[in-house]
DNA sequence: TCTTCGATTGTCT
DNA sequence: GACAATCGAAGAA
């Protein structure tokens, strides 16, 4: 099973958020290894998408958004919670897919710890639930998911056929105005549809 | 099953 | 000083 390839990451936006569905999110951690299929995701895409981060242009916060795709987008928000995402498109131009839900596959025994009491079903179907399940926090803005050596990867998983793909607009984002507000850049696949996977990884 | 609401802090205006 | 790409508990139905 092979890491998504950086030209992968270089695809439009909705492209990538769209082919990340079915893909399998691996992060090697001094506990064990996690990993899980990727579900759901949200494309936001450059400085004229008014629900980007970017709309404003550069920040401190949003600067890892103008690296190469295939770097991670990390932030906080809420006052309690980390979003992970993937940068995408080519340097300087400010592009990411959230990823909102994973299906977990390994490291179940360390998740349970993380995500207890609550019930195994939910432990990863929302972006910051994922992201408590995993441990992705700060200590991973701006990593490089393309090197092999990055203890965050993602790593080429099951084809996911279009009768399988609902899509939506985005949540969250009620102060967009439109069109942007509408654009159907949600991409889900009911966990249910989740093929099951091959046993290498 | 669905809806409402409080928690809690970094970031930008 | 306002508000955010949310979560989960609690209460209603």
């Amino acid at each position: 099973m092979e890491n998504l390839s950086r030209n992968f990451y270089l695809q439009p936006t909705q492209t990538v958020a769209r082919r990340l569905l079915g893909a399998i999110l691996v992060h090697q951690e001094p506990l064990g290894t996690t990993t899980g299929m990727i579900i759901e995701t949200e494309a936001y895409d450059g400085e004229n998408d008014l629900a980007c981060h970017a709309r404003s242009g550069k920040t401190e916060r949003n600067q890892a958004m103008y690296l190469t795709g295939g770097h991670a987008y990390i932030y906080f928000t809420y006052g309690m919670h980390w979003m992970f995402n993937v940068v995408t498109g080519p340097q300087n131009y400010p592009a990411a897919v959230l990823i909102r839900a994973v299906k977990p596959i390994h490291g179940l025994d360390i998740m349970r710890v993380r995500r207890s009491p609550i019930e195994k079903k939910h432990w990863c179907d929302g972006p910051a639930k994922l992201t408590t399940a995993f441990h992705i926090t700060n200590d991973l803005y701006g990593a490089d998911l393309c090197n092999p050596a990055s203890s965050l990867v993602i790593k080429n998983g099951a084809d996911i056929s279009d009768r399988l793909v609902r899509t939506t607009s985005r949540i969250g984002i009620g102060y967009a105005p439109e069109p942007w507000r509408s654009k159907p850049w949600r991409f889900l696949l009911a966990a249910e549809n989740a093929p099951s996977l091959p046993d290498d990884l």
